[in-house]
RNA sequence: GGGCGCGUAGCUCAAUUGGCAGAGCAAGUGACUCUUAAUCACUAGGUUGCAGGUUCGAUUCCUGCCGCGCUCACCA
């Protein structure tokens, strides 16, 4: 028998021994009267002399950390909410029965404690319980308590070991929820309305990607996951939902890493009768207040070296950006250099003789495409203060409108920081007509094998031609906005379950099979 | 998918040039009525990720596989 089945067997067989004791072994409720938070908040001020005169009474609960036997009394520490409070157990007080189940207790059962605050002598706050409730039993054992859990497979696999043993996970998580109810309440502040879209489509589109495909049974149909919620958004708004917004999964068949999980949650955001600019002062707002809900009102969040200020947004156009941000030589381009293709050709060559990431051009890459790799290549990394970066190629923006002074460029503006992409915008197609030519086109990619491509959609394209308002849209890229927020490496720590393969044979069933035959 | 790295007790980690697989925590027994990584004594706990190979001998060297991490490519 190994030494794992041996301790699941032990704390087993403690379950028939605390029922003999006359506890329940899987009680229904308990009934507390203050969450530890409550009492850290309300009495960590509080002396000893104040405690002893309102002798105040107290019924907790939690998972017992941590257990400090001597004899005939003792000590352990609770944890519940992220916050953790010692209690003090003596057989004069509690009585024989529940002292004789606090000395079967182990690190990680959930326990009820009723009794009085008091401060020890080295003056913790301290219950000082008169009455143990039994909650819920370990089997297994808790990871250990002063390295704490950093096997990373493990964490992510079983989370809530992470979650219980690494405080800090805990705070990553709770931020996360808060800057989500942030960017919520700012909407809805603005008027906007959220709404579910599908996320079986079938047709997907909204985006360049590769998707998972599933199947309807009953209906016999292929559905994809979507790629993006963009074109039902749309629909919406040529349904007159002026602002709308979903925050949902997106699902994307690519390759992991540190940036991308397959399945990643997007805000994204539609304004009827609004350009771009507009949603440029907007995301300004849901930006700040993002950062304020993580940082309990501060708008600075720092990030590995740097301390990212999100109480404004600096602004550059993207040709702006390639000259502001190219190195110090004789070789920056001048802002008229940019609407020369020879001289752009000598730019990338420029940038390629001393950077370590050379730029690839594709075959018979067209002037814009050369400008967008080139701001990649030259800005991207050098964007660290968040910054908007506006007016793109039209070659690298299917989806967007042209400027009406220029049609190679097009309004879209897209938000940077720590050299990461948060944030995508523009003042969208409406037109019809201009709609079915991109479509057509990508049409023609896909016949020559490329997989990315949107597919025709002619469900979108009659909604078109009941006339979409004027509107801009915008991504918001939730788990980069968490990694930014929290200090986060990698978008596996912003993801409570990040994609993994499956772990295979645990046993645990079986274990519990025995368990069960041996011990009845 | 490519490159690099890691995998030793439940957890966190050691193991000299290839020479008897160890420690702390967790666990069991005992002592202890203000401890807090409690302490003290004793006990138990291992197919060194899996499968091969080289060798008198492999945790150590080699090959393949599995899992994870980092990174590149794709992408947000």
């Amino acid at each position: 028998m190994s030494f794992e089945h041996e301790l699941l067997e032990q704390r087993y067989q403690k379950i028939r021994q605390l029922e003999e004791l006359g506890f329940a072994a899987y009680p229904r409720k308990y009934a507390y009267t203050h969450t530890l938070g409550e009492i850290r908040q309300r009495y960590d001020n509080a002396g000893s002399e104040e405690l002893a005169a309102a002798r105040v009474g107290v019924r907790v609960c939690g998972r017992l950390l941590t257990v400090r036997r001597q004899g005939k009394a003792g000590f352990a520490h609770l944890m519940q909410g992220g916050d953790k409070l010692q209690i003090y157990v003596r057989q004069d007080a509690v009585g024989e029965r529940d002292f004789n189940l606090y000395k079967m207790l182990d690190a990680g059962d959930i326990i009820g404690a009723e009794g009085y605050l008091f401060r020890t002598k080295t003056h913790e706050l301290t219950v000082h319980v008169e009455k143990l409730e039994f909650l819920s039993k370990a089997l297994l054992a808790l990871p250990e308590k002063w390295h704490g859990l950093h096997d990373v497979e493990t964490r992510y696999r079983q989370r809530y070991l992470d979650l219980i043993s690494n405080p800090e996970v805990r705070r990553v998580f709770v931020k996360r929820s808060k800057i989500i109810s942030a960017l919520r309440r700012t909407l809805e502040t603005h008027g906007y309305i959220e709404v579910e879209t599908p996320m079986m489509q079938p047709l997907y589109g909204g985006a360049i990607a590769r998707p998972f495909v599933t199947h309807h049974n009953t209906l016999d149909i292929d559905l994809y996951l979507r790629i993006a919620p963009e074109l039902y958004l749309k629909r919406l708004t040529v349904g007159g939902l002026d602002r709308v917004f979903e925050i949902n999964r997106n699902f994307r068949n690519e390759g992991v890493s540190t940036q991308h999980n397959p399945e990643f949650t997007m805000l994204e955001f539609y304004q009827a009768y609004s350009d771009y600019r507009d949603l440029m002062d907007f995301s300004e707002e849901l930006l700040r207040e993002a950062a304020a809900a993580a940082g309990d009102g501060a708008t600075r969040a720092q990030y590995g070296e740097h301390c990212l200020d999100f109480s404004k947004l600096a602004r550059l156009s993207m040709k702006e950006a390639i000259v502001e941000l190219w190195p110090d030589d004789p070789t920056r381009p001048t802002p008229s250099d940019l609407a020369d293709a020879r001289r752009v050709a000598e730019l990338v060559t420029a940038h390629n003789s001393n950077a370590e990431e050379k730029i690839v051009l594709p075959p018979g890459a067209s002037l814009g495409e050369s400008i967008g790799l080139l701001f990649e290549h030259v800005c991207e990394p050098r964007l660290i203060q968040p910054t908007v970066v506006y007016d793109f190629p039209v070659e690298v923006s299917p989806l967007s409108k042209n400027k009406p002074d220029d049609p190679a460029w097009v309004e879209r503006f897209e938000i940077f920081a720590a050299g990461m992409e948060i944030a995508n915008a523009y003042s969208e197609l409406n037109d019809p007509q201009e709609q079915r030519r991109r479509f057509q086109s990508q049409v023609a990619l896909r016949e020559r094998g490329d997989v990315e491509t949107h597919e025709m959609d002619e469900d979108y394209l009659r909604a078109l031609c009941y006339a979409m308002p004027p509107t801009a849209g915008e991504g918001i890229g939730i788990d980069r906005l968490t990694m930014l927020l929290t200090d986060s490496k990698s978008i596996r720590d912003v993801i409570l379950f990040p994609l993994l393969r499956p772990e295979g044979e645990i046993g645990i069933a079986e274990q519990l099979r025995k368990l069960n035959e041996t011990g009845s």
